[in-house]
DNA sequence: CAGTATCCGACATGATACTG
DNA sequence: CAGTATCATGTCGGATACTG
């Protein structure tokens, strides 16, 4: 009995890309990456410029960046305390590959309302044969 | 009295990033859009071909995905009915941005299950001073 | 074949209060 | 200043059953 082909499954590098959005794809990551690509900040300095992030999501961001070796903190041991973060090496080189996203995102994001709009204005664009 | 420089609040650009990854961060669109690259197919191919994801799930990506304007359907009246997904130009130039970020992490993932697995390990690398 | 409808549990996020 | 702890809520996603 002949079989037809293995199902054309998605490569195991595509998962890759799956696992990776899955770790920086929530909602706040990579806004924390982009502003510490701009410059090294303290916890509060973070917590200002990124607008509407509670601190107990800037909190937990940061332990997940620094699980995944994007981001390091720096402690002093001063009165008060001093907590510096910064990208790391492999955090610099993610921060590129996120930009020429965000390259896209900024070409792309009018068509993307447009198509939007269509939609919820109920012109469907799918074909019928 | 002289105020500090404006807040170092970050760039439109950059927001726009975290809205296109709230977008197509979720768990499936990447993947639905990866397998469309490979080529067209019908619902049910895309069922089989990714593997894990639920009927439910793959319905309401294609929805979103078609509503971004980025998938592309198309109905053939027939009997059993026969629908086509496709990317769009949009979708096509969009899967090239994403795979460099999937080039990236392919490169790079080791690193950071190592990096991960130090964490694990009680090993925080964060430098005290 | 290609969906829709419904229910439910798990998790992500926010708000708030407290601490070294 | 830089967190931690706790509670409340909303959304995401899976399972299941039904339909043109």
């Amino acid at each position: 009995m002949v079989v037809t082909a293995p199902a054309n499954k998605l490569s195991p590098s595509c998962r890759k890309i799956s696992q990776l959005l899955s770790r920086i794809g929530d909602k706040w990551s990579v806004l924390v990456i982009m502003t510490l690509l701009r410059k090294p900040s303290r916890f509060n300095e973070l917590k200002r410029d990124i607008d509407g992030i509670s601190q107990r999501m800037l909190t937990l961001t940061l332990r997940n960046l620094e699980r995944d070796g994007l981001v390091k903190r720096t402690v002093t041991a001063s009165i008060p305390p001093r907590v510096d973060y910064e990208l790391t090496k492999l955090g610099g080189s993610l921060s590129a590959s996120v930009q020429a996203l965000g390259g896209w995102a900024f070409e792309h994001f009018e068509e993307i309302d447009a198509a939007q709009a269509r939609w919820d204005a109920g012109e469907r664009a799918d074909v019928r044969v």
